[in-house]
DNA sequence: TATGAATGAGCTTTCATTCAT
DNA sequence: GATGAATGAAAGCTCATTCAT
């Protein structure tokens, strides 16, 4: 079999098993014995279990990371609000789209070591840059209210991991996952409170 | 020793080893030499390592779970908006005071195993129910708009995992703790959007 | 059992299947099997394989160098021919009385790795200089006569390895032991030729 | 390529390693590297690593052998002395010739394995043989003195294997290699004492 | 209660060797 | 003949846990 087809099944394969136990529960043997293919095998393609978990996250980050579209304030760009709403929206359906990956993505990426947690915190941090890049063109367009711009970040992708991690807990889908990827947004943009309660600041 | 001095003093080391290396990365042998104490008598106080972690967290959450109180609707009563920010504000403070124990409920409890997976799950529920009470009696009274209190639940607690979430990571605290969760509440509570932007529902 | 018991028990084993099998051929089980421990037993013990090895031919080196005296040239000293003469009778001695050690010395030793081959060397090296700085003392008082003695000192170590690497190769002893080392010493002392052919120096 | 070729390229590149990390710190993928070629082109030619081993060895034995001349006790034939000295002087080429191949052959063959000891037993034993031989010739022309010729051909081989062994471990040609081995049979020949010293038999 | 030596299951990893292409 | 992916036995080693003192 061809090297990078072979490299790709024991991916495919440790996908599973890493979100059906776990990281730390899942063993090397676990992961040969559900690719049916031999010890020497896996190791003549990954460095460690460490490398394949990697590997394995590293993919689905380039995915993600290729949903997130930069919003353009220009004459004849879309609205910066439908912007927003596209990336949420193509982000929430590649993460109920891959639930494995983003089951381990969320759930088990963190603990690892530190070396991970600090690549995971990266990911983070690109996002919340992305999105308070959005906000501050909001703001520029007068659509975003004036406020703290990376805790308004913080709020929104909070929210979203909040939900994702919820329905993980569960081991079930969101009813509707589109749905409520909308409602998170109008939410977040809405505010609770009920019209006549004035805000603190704004 | 006293046992139950005893048990303390391995507690509060095992507190700190944990905080430091991550549950997964931290042996027996570094507990024991930390607490410096012999093997056996580890295992005289606790079950297993496990054991140790689960008493931790249990006792940590037992701890937060006394800063939430009810929101409580009557005549008399302070008003819920208060009540509410009271309960941020102590949750917050204690989070804050036991930075270690935070990182470790928030960074390392989850992919121990299935069964602690699930008690951190449940805690979140608790937290999300409680959140959930206020918000449907803050709707009775006409402070919160109509809304899914639930996903809204999750806006709350996601956007403060988030924060707390953000400044571990960078293993430093917040410039002002209190500022940041009065701000969190007023961004949540206040939305997005600048007046004039109708909510699409509300 | 008391530790330093323990260990010395371990390294009794490990010299009798080292003795047997050589290094390379001996794994960590058949000395936890020869010594009936535990696998995690041996490891509490000895950092690894290497790690007994080298504690082995450590402590067997030490023993061998309380053998060695320096030679004195003194008025009163036992002639320096007594002198070295006792020497080589005390290794010898030491030598057959540990057949074991000493083949794994002579014949086990060398190809270990690189780290090890410089110890040995340095051993040996250690010899030569005893031994050449004993040729000078006999030279000073015209006993031994002019030559290079570094080479002399090879000359002297070389004989008494290879009768050693002789009979360990047929896994026999000498006849008798210390007559050989003197019979060495004679050969190495008196030369090959019939008196009457001239040395070409001296 | 033809296969004899193909051999030979393997054996040089593997002299090249077995000298340079030894016998079992190389492996398989360590020659095929260096040789260029792919893991079942090396099995095509060898039974296995071993069997690589074998054969350079074996080669450089058969050369070595091809250095040695009977000494040659007749009318008209060259002194006996002068024999002895061409065999020595012969062997001593070939090994600093071929230094790499000398170095496994001293430092790294013994420990291989029972057999491959045996082996090297049996080649010294020849050489030994040889020496003690010409030793004879040499007693019934009565050039070398009444002597224990066994013991004596040891004391010859022994020098020169502790010259090499010492030269090697420095990782070092000696100065003038012929001239050290005219001056070690000198020495052997001579002997250490002075002249005017007694030797004990003879 | 405290100790720390002992345990052994089970992990990761290596590498000589085979075999389908 | 040549290739290199696949194999799997067997090694080294760790560490949570037990137990005799």
């Amino acid at each position: 079999m061809r090297s990078s087809l072979r490299q790709k099944q024991i991916l495919e394969c440790s996908r599973k098993v890493f979100a059906t136990k776990g990281y730390h529960a899942t063993s090397v043997s676990d992961i040969i014995r559900e690719a049916r293919v031999a010890r020497g095998t896996f190791y003549r393609h990954f460095k460690d279990k460490r490398d394949v978990f990697d590997k394995l996250i590293d993919g689905f980050v380039a995915t993600l990371e290729l949903d997130l579209r930069r919003v353009v304030v220009a004459p004849g760009a879309p609205p910066v609000l439908d912007q927003m709403l596209g990336n949420v929206t193509r982000i929430l359906h590649t993460l109920f789209e891959h639930s494995d990956l983003t089951r381990i993505l969320i759930r088990e990426a963190l603990g690892i070591d530190q070396a991970f947690d600090k690549k995971i915190d990266e990911f983070y941090g690109r996002l919340l840059s992305l999105i308070q890049l959005s906000l501050l063109h909001g703001q520029e367009m007068g659509i975003v209210r004036k406020c703290d711009t990376q805790l308004a970040a913080m709020v929104v992708l909070g929210s979203v991991r909040q939900v994702l991690d919820f329905y993980l807990g569960q081991r079930r889908q969101p009813p509707n996952p589109m749905k409520v990827g909308r409602e998170i947004l109008d939410l977040v943009a809405g505010g609770l409170f009920a019209p006549g309660y004035a805000r603190r600041s704004g």
